[in-house]
DNA sequence: GCAACCTTTGACCGGATGGTAAATATTTTT
DNA sequence: AAAAATATTTACCATCCGGTCAAAGGTTGC
């Protein structure tokens, strides 16, 4: 009779016990890296496990399984991604506006790396699992493209298509996420530190507050 | 007595017959196909072997392993992928040279997107079968680094830092092949044909020449 | 302290996967 | 056309992997 078997309650939003809460956090940060490293399949609930010092079995009591984890790691991820962007306002200085959303997503880069890689592995891959969330980003974008397009047109900003402004900052910001590997390497004994986030910084509101203001 | 084992040699640089170079390109041309959708881990050897239409075996008796197809690919790509690089004159006009560099490696992101998508997953998961590569990459970049930095000195440019200028060349052009999933769903509608590579040619010259000009 | 519930584990399963062996078919050479 | 060499296939194997099960071990509330 006992309800043996209610493992996936466990991830839920019913309420979770202090242990609930605690492996369930255990076993996404354990994922975050391990999946942020090796890409979905590349991924092995072993090696979650692992990483997260419990058994097999144990994990899976906590999530119905790989799928689910993976799942509600990038949910998690997505919304605290697009945050800089939703907080573009309208009301405040393009130039402003443009540079701090440029500052907050290095930020975000260079503090949250491996939320970036399991990003990039997604999409990379045709981004199978995000179809839905897409809708959403797409429509923040159109909004938020709608509001550069309005301070093109009152002339604090030369003309350009704002999409791929935008494109081009995720680009720039999360290239030093999720191309780490090259840019250490490019940079040799300069890369060490995180120093280069700095300079990205210098170069990156140079390129895009010059290149993007109307003279 | 009869060498009947000698797979590994078709893809070696001796002699081949021409059966062997044109299954050795067949799985090749499948492998980047497969590689560049699911990641080395995420692809199976059947699924190359169906997409060249082979038998598994049959593409292990061209190549040693999963990782020598892999391998191969990666080798040829690195060095189509350098090209444009390369050719960065230094005696050229800094604008002009900049400015082809990028549209360059937009080409290579629009005609060859399979290509840059296998090397991002590589480069996304560390590298791990890169590392030799890499020395030839930064001495390559560390030259024309040193180009674009005398440049920057006889004021034809403005004062920045020239690596960052190369990673940013990189992000926003390799973008439109790498997160081709996401440009294609933020575009919607307008990102169906190949009109977004050239909406990016144009903003990214706007981008990288009025913002790296000096005044 | 004990009953009810929650957590953890070891053993196991079926299918996928990388890779091999040996026989057979095909092509090339003589 | 036969011999020699190359190419292809069928059958197979060992390992890995996602996932299950049932039993044992802990917690918690009364």
């Amino acid at each position: 009779m006992a309800n043996s078997k209610i493992p996936s309650r466990a991830a839920g939003t019913l309420k979770r016990t202090r242990i609930q809460m605690e492996k369930e956090e255990l076993i996404l940060e354990a994922s975050l890296e391990v999946f942020s490293r090796h890409g979905y399949r590349g991924s092995t609930l072993d090696q979650i496990a692992d990483t997260a010092g419990l058994s097999k079995p144990n994990v899976l009591y906590y999530f119905r399984n790989k799928d689910a984890i993976h799942r509600h790691l990038l949910d998690r991820i997505l919304d605290n991604w697009l945050e800089p962007l939703r907080r573009i306002d309208p009301d405040g200085d393009p130039i402003a506006e443009i540079k701090s959303y440029i500052r907050r997503k290095l930020e975000l880069a260079r503090d949250y790396p491996r939320e970036s890689r399991l990003f990039a592995n997604e999409v990379l891959q045709g981004a199978p699992r995000l179809k839905e969330e897409f809708d959403e980003l797409k429509q923040l974008v159109d909004e938020k493209v709608g509001i550069i397009r309005n301070w093109s047109q009152t002339g604090k900003l030369k003309k350009f298509d704002p999409y791929h402004l935008i494109f081009a900052i995720w680009a720039t910001t999360q290239h030093y996420a999720d191309f780490d590997a090259q840019v250490r390497a490019v940079l040799g004994q300069a890369g060490k530190g995180e120093g280069r986030f700095e300079d990205a910084a210098r170069f990156l509101d140079l390129l895009f507050i010059d290149g993007l203001k109307s003279d």
